[in-house]
DNA sequence: GTGAAAGCGCTAACAA
DNA sequence: TTGTTAGCGCTTTCAC
């Protein structure tokens, strides 16, 4: 029932013979101030002792080695798996996360970046609403800050973003390419989220190109009413000239599919579909969905190495925007043309 | 450029002009040793200075304020949402979760829990494999521990549950009361995972009640071969007789769904579909799939609350078993008898 | 190369 | 009711 005393630097220390300054020499790798055997034999003895550092109170002086990490809804694919790449190569590194959530909520985010810091986190990577952008640029001034997803121009921060414009303009001409006459962007409110702003404006910037008028049906999530108004707007279309309507992400889809497939328009014809994300529910809708593939690991993995080597060496901090492609992938959702399958 | 002196407890007792005891005492609530007029000023001071303890220096002496949540995948749906109610109740309280995972691998799960440990958790809920057993007992004689999902029977440590059992047995007999002549179990390999075995026997169990023949295919998932192999045996099957498959979670049912969409049977007739657990995407299938809910929030909060409760008082330890019953949700996918929808 | 000692911010006896 | 003080486990000067 006697709570068994843990094994500590100085245990370690009194074991090995030496100071537990040497100790924590030897824990922080610094290798060079020590001699070949002493470094030996400190290793030996924290083997035989399974000892593990206090992580707090390694964390009391310095920052700690926990990285926050803030994202707007844990349960969206696009941050869980962002999160995953991130815990992967953090956890090697031997960091530990913290993660939070704002619900898209400034007041939240705020609470959430200052309760991180006060407990001396190394490091923050967050997808911000961008409402405390003061708050982040003060952050970044004293320990590594990256943002995901959504990019703001904060000095000393990186952005590690997707080619949200990009890939929706590659997606849109697509989908005009393939045949439709119209394409219906449906999205919910921009609000001054830059992937939402940028994956509006690469759908209107190929509109231009084809010469087609762009026609953006705006929804919230979650309200039932804003999604059967889509739905009314689709019936109203003419269904000699095909049309596609592509949702602005994955959870959009998720939410207007049902009503899609009962509303009585044929897919892919003449009604396409598609969706910036890729759900992992992509393989089950008659016909599968025509997506938009975000680098959710990479992106990750990139923002989890950068916060580490700006940890070790503040000076890499080279702020700047890293720009990973999404991968277009059209499936039978919006294929007009009739292809011989092998 | 320079960095920002963080404001102490120290800050706080000098502008409040007490102790820094008093104000740790502030902190912890011990508003009883205290006057009104000096807990009243703390407040004002703290508000003003916007002071925040860090939590690290808290956590050095005795448990932090972290709690440890262990999973085997943070993006299994089930995962996520516990996660998530444990969250919201936790950060409510003051407490930061580090979320971890295991991958199913003992080896990782143990290193994960030795990890926490070494960093002080003031509490530790985990999912687990149930090969760590020992080491769980020796934690909860140190904090409180709390099993989620899967049982196992470890002194000290309170289990939060669904019925699996109960659950599955409902849902196989419905199928029978459906008409379903047969129900196939799709399941994996169930190793000494409590919830698989559980909802396998409960299935049998029905099967036994109704005298009818369990069928059992066991299938791997990832590895498209067996998912393939049940498909040839569904369609060895007679026609004339309608059966039902019923996967014993929701991951199998979505990589096995495309393949049974394809396969040229239809449903509800003659295949009945159903599985435990309710994705996010049951209403994406034609038809809608019948389904088990999981009542992952409340076994989030019940752990939440049960570790706060044990912090508090180590005394209300009571370690039992909770269960949280799950609901199953009929759906078109095993609607055999024609009703008419009103 | 190595160690002594002073903290880091906070909690908790023990005193007063 | 309040304060003094000794740590918690580790990092980090500064000496040796």
């Amino acid at each position: 029932m006697n709570k068994p005393r843990r094994i500590t630097i100085k245990d370690v220390a009194r074991e090995a013979g030496v100071s537990i300054t040497t100790v924590s020499r030897y824990l922080n790798q610094n290798y060079e101030a020590m001699g070949e055997e002493t470094r030996v034999k400190i290793k030996e003895v924290i083997q035989r002792l399974g000892y593990q550092p206090n992580k707090l109170a390694q964390g009391l002086k310095g920052p700690s080695r926990n990285i926050g990490v803030v994202v707007v809804n844990m349960s969206y694919p696009f941050c869980v798996s962002v999160i995953r790449s991130i815990s992967k190569i953090l956890s090697d590194a031997g960091y530990n996360l913290m993660v939070c959530e704002t619900s898209g909520d400034p007041q939240r985010e705020k609470g959430v970046i200052q309760s991180l810091v006060a407990q001396n986190i190394g490091g923050l990577i967050i997808q911000t609403n961008g409402e405390n952008n003061a708050l982040l640029e003060e952050v970044a001034r004293t320990l590594p800050v990256v943002l995901i997803d959504r990019e703001f121009p904060i000095p000393a921060v990186t952005n590690v973003v997707t080619n949200n414009f990009h890939a929706s303009e590659k997606l849109t001409s697509a989908l005009f390419h393939e045949g439709y006459q119209q394409v219906l962007f449906i999205t919910e409110s921009v609000a001054q989220i830059s992937t939402r702003t940028e994956r509006l404006n690469g759908y209107t910037h190929a509109c231009q190109q084809h010469a087609k008028d762009p026609r953006i049906l705006w929804i919230e999530r979650g309200n039932q009413a804003t999604l059967e108004s889509v739905i009314e707007e689709l019936l109203k279309l003419s269904r000699k000239d095909p049309f596609s309507i592509y949702t602005a992400n994955g959870l959009i889809m998720l939410e207007l599919y049902p009503l899609v497939k009962d509303c009585g328009i044929p897919s892919p014809r003449p009604m396409g579909l598609a969706t910036f994300d890729e759900p992992d529910w992509v393989g089950l809708t008659v016909p599968h969905l025509t997506c938009v593939r975000q680098p959710t690991f990479q992106m990750g993995e990139y923002a989890a190495k950068k916060i580490l080597m700006q940890i070790k060496d503040r000076n890499v901090a080279t702020p700047h925007v890293e720009v990973l492609p999404s991968t277009v992938i059209l499936s039978e959702s919006s294929r007009l043309a009739s292809e011989a399958t092998p």
